[in-house]
DNA sequence: CTGAAAGCGCTAACAT
DNA sequence: ATGTTAGCGCTTTCAG
C-alpha cells in the first residue's frame, strides 16, 4: 500500500503538504496547481489512507461496535444491523460486531473492543426487554437500540408498543370491523401489555366495548391452534388483531377449514410484516412492521452524534435505504424515544385491494 | 487508559522490559521477581495494551471484515454472521461488517477496510449464488461462503444442494412415501437445479419411477396456491418435498381444506427449518436446515488459518456454539467445499412422533 | 505557501 | 538481564 511519504516522493513535495491535501485542509494554504498534482499522485498510486495510524495519532477510530444477544434467532434481526451499518457507513465509520450470544460472558469481547479504542456503542436486542448495560462500558458513548433500561442512562429507542395496538385496532374499526379479538402473546413482554394496551384505547376511542372473552393469550402449536379455533367459533369477530404475524397464521387455518375467506368475511391484521409469512400467505397478511431498520439507522446515527456533536438525521448527512416507518431525529430529549411504527396494508383485510 | 510507558516509571523499569512481560516473552529475560512486580503494576493500572498501537508496528490487525448483500433480506440471515462471528471471536479476532446492500458500488466501504488493514475478507451471500469477489481484494485473504465463483479463484463453502434433495426424498420413501412431489422454484437458480437432481436420484436409487407430472415450479401467492392445490388434486401423492417451507405451507391450506392431516394422511418435508415456519405449523414442519451458522464459522476459521496458518477446526481452537450439520475441516481441498445439511424432524412425515 | 520535526503506543533490533 | 533507540504512517505545530 502507497503511504503519504510515497505520494511526496513522487510529487516531490513533503508529507505534510500532502496530509494537508488528503485531509482537504490545503484551501489557502497549499498553491492549487501542487494540490491538483499531489491528488493526481494519490490517485495513480490508489493511495487509501492508513486508518490505524491516523487513529493512533487521532485518538479516534471512527469505529462503532453493535452489540447484540442473539443476531440469529429473531425474524429481521438482522435489519437492525443493517440499519446500523447503512448510517455509519454514511457517516465514516465502520462496524464491528460483537454477539453477545445469550448467556455467555461478553466482558473480555468488550475488553478487545475498548483495546481498539471503539468511539460508541450500539447495545441491541432483537426483542424489545428490559436490560443492563453491562458496567464496564460506562465510560463510554452507548445507546440502547430495541430495548429499554428500567432508569434513564443511556439514549434510547423502542418501537412504539402501544401505537402499534392502537393504529392496528383502529385499522379494523376504520374497516368497518365491529368485534375484534386479540391473539395475544403467553409471556409477559413489553410488546404484549402495550399492544393490548392500544387495543383498549382504540376500542374505546371508536365507542366499542372491550370484551374480556374476544381475548386470548397463547404461544405456539397445536395448543394455540386449538385456542384460537375455540375462540372464533365462540365469538365469531369480525376482525383480529394478532400479536404478531406467526399467531395470525392461525386464523387463515381456521378459515381453510371452515371455508371462510380472509379480507371479506374476516379480517387479520398481524405485527412484524415478516416477508415469510405475509407475501406467502393467501391473501397476503396485512401487518404492523417494526421498524428494525430505522431503529438500528437512528441508533447508529446517534451514536455517532454523541462522539462528534450535531444531528446526522436532522442535518441530512445519512439518508435511510429504506424506511417505513418516520425516523425521529437524533436531538430529541424524549426518552426512550419511541417510533411509531407503519401498516404495510396488503389483502387481509376487508377492503383491501386483492 | 494507561500506557507501558506509565508502568515502566512505576515499576522504575524500560518499556521494552514492560513489553516483554506483557507478551510474555520474558522467559529468560526478565527477571521473575521484576517481572511479577510489571505485572502487579499493569493490573494495578487496569492496562489494556492499545490494540492499534500495536497493529501499527505489527502490520496486522486481527481483524477479518464480512462483506455481504442483504444482510436482511432472506430468513436466517443472521446466522452466517453469528457463525463467522463466533468463531473469529474464539480465534482472538474482531469483525466488521460491510453491507454490500443490492447494486450499490461497494468499492469505497472495501477502500477503507482495506485502509483499516482488514487482515482477511468473508464474501457471503445470503442465496447460493454464481458471485465475482470485488477485484479490489485480489491481493487480500478471500474466503468466498454460501456463493459459489464460476472458476476456482478463492476457497468457498456452500451447501450440498444435491444432497438436499436426495436426503429430504430418501426420507419420505424411508418413511414409506412412493408418490413424491416435488414443488420447484420458479428461477433457474443453483439450488433449483441441485435439489431436483438430487430427487432423482433418490428416486433412482430406490426403483421408483420418474415422472414429471408430480413435479410444479412456482413462485409465491395465489398462482403458486392454486397450482399446488391442482398438482395435489390430480396426482394424489403421497409424499411432498417442497423447494422449501414457505412452499410447504401451501400443502398445509390444501390438506386443512379437504380434511386431510399432515403427518398421516399426507407427509411434507420443506427446506430452511425456517423457525417462523415449522415451529407454528400444525403438525411442525420437518425441513432441511441450511447450514448457515457453520458456513460462517467455517468461513471464519478458513480465512483465519489462510492468515496465520494452521487449522483451528481440525486442533480444536474453535468450537461451534451450535450445529446441525457437521463442520469440514479447513484444510480439505474439494472446492468449493460442500457441506451436507441435516434433517430436522418434527411432525409432518408418517412416522413421526406427534 | 511549504517543509522539518515531534510524537501517538508499541515492537524489535541492537547496546550495554 | 535490562535499556536504548528507531521506526510503523500519520497529524500537527512551528520555522522558514
Amino acid at each position: 500500500m502507497a503511504t503519504m511519504k510515497d505520494i511526496a516522493a513522487k510529487a516531490r513535495v513533503s508529507v505534510s503538504t500532502v496530509s494537508l491535501v488528503i485531509n482537504h485542509r490545503d484551501k489557502g494554504h497549499v498553491k492549487p496547481e501542487i494540490a491538483e498534482k499531489i491528488r493526481q499522485v494519490a490517485d495513480e498510486l490508489e493511495y487509501h489512507p492508513d486508518a490505524m495510524a491516523r487513529s493512533l495519532r487521532s485518538g479516534r477510530t471512527r469505529t462503532i461496535a453493535f452489540i447484540s444477544d442473539q443476531v440469529a434467532t429473531t425474524p429481521h434481526a438482522g435489519e437492525i444491523i443493517h440499519g446500523a451499518q447503512d448510517a455509519a457507513r454514511q457517516l465514516g465509520y465502520m462496524m464491528f460486531i460483537i454477539d453477545a450470544d445469550g448467556e455467555r460472558n461478553i466482558d473480555s469481547d468488550i475488553g478487545q473492543a475498548l483495546g481498539w479504542g471503539v468511539d460508541g456503542y450500539i447495545y441491541a436486542k432483537f426483542a424489545n426487554r428490559y436490560v443492563h448495560v453491562p458496567p464496564m462500558l460506562e465510560d463510554s458513548q452507548v445507546v440502547v437500540v430495541n430495548a429499554q433500561e428500567r432508569t434513564a442512562i443511556h439514549p434510547g429507542i423502542a418501537p412504539d408498543e402501544v401505537g402499534i395496538g392502537h393504529d392496528a385496532t383502529k385499522y379494523l374499526i376504520d374497516a368497518g370491523c365491529r368485534r375484534i379479538a386479540y391473539i395475544g402473546c403467553d409471556e409477559p413482554a413489553i410488546a404484549q401489555f402495550g399492544r393490548l394496551q392500544g387495543y383498549r384505547q382504540a376500542l374505546e376511542e371508536a365507542g366499542l366495548p372491550f370484551d374480556e372473552s374476544l381475548i386470548i393469550r397463547v404461544s405456539y402449536g397445536r395448543p394455540a391452534l386449538e385456542a384460537v379455533c375455540a375462540l372464533l367459533d365462540q365469538t365469531h369477530p369480525d376482525g383480529v388483531f394478532a400479536f404478531n404475524d406467526a399467531r395470525a397464521v392461525y386464523v387463515y387455518d381456521y378459515a381453510f377449514k371452515h371455508g371462510l375467506t380472509i379480507g371479506s368475511d374476516l379480517s387479520v391484521i398481524g405485527v412484524d410484516n415478516h416477508e415469510v409469512i405475509c407475501d406467502t400467505t393467501v391473501p397476503a397478511l396485512t401487518s404492523v412492521e417494526l421498524p428494525h431498520y430505522e431503529m438500528g439507522f437512528w441508533g447508529a446515527c446517534k451514536v455517532i452524534s454523541m462522539i462528534e456533536g450535531g444531528d446526522p438525521i436532522a442535518e441530512h448527512r445519512a439518508t435511510p435505504s429504506y424506511h417505513a416507518a418516520t425516523i425521529p431525529t437524533v436531538s430529541g430529549d424524549e426518552w426512550p424515544t419511541l417510533i411509531p411504527c407503519a401498516i404495510i396494508a396488503k389483502q387481509s383485510v376487508v377492503g383491501e385491494v386483492s
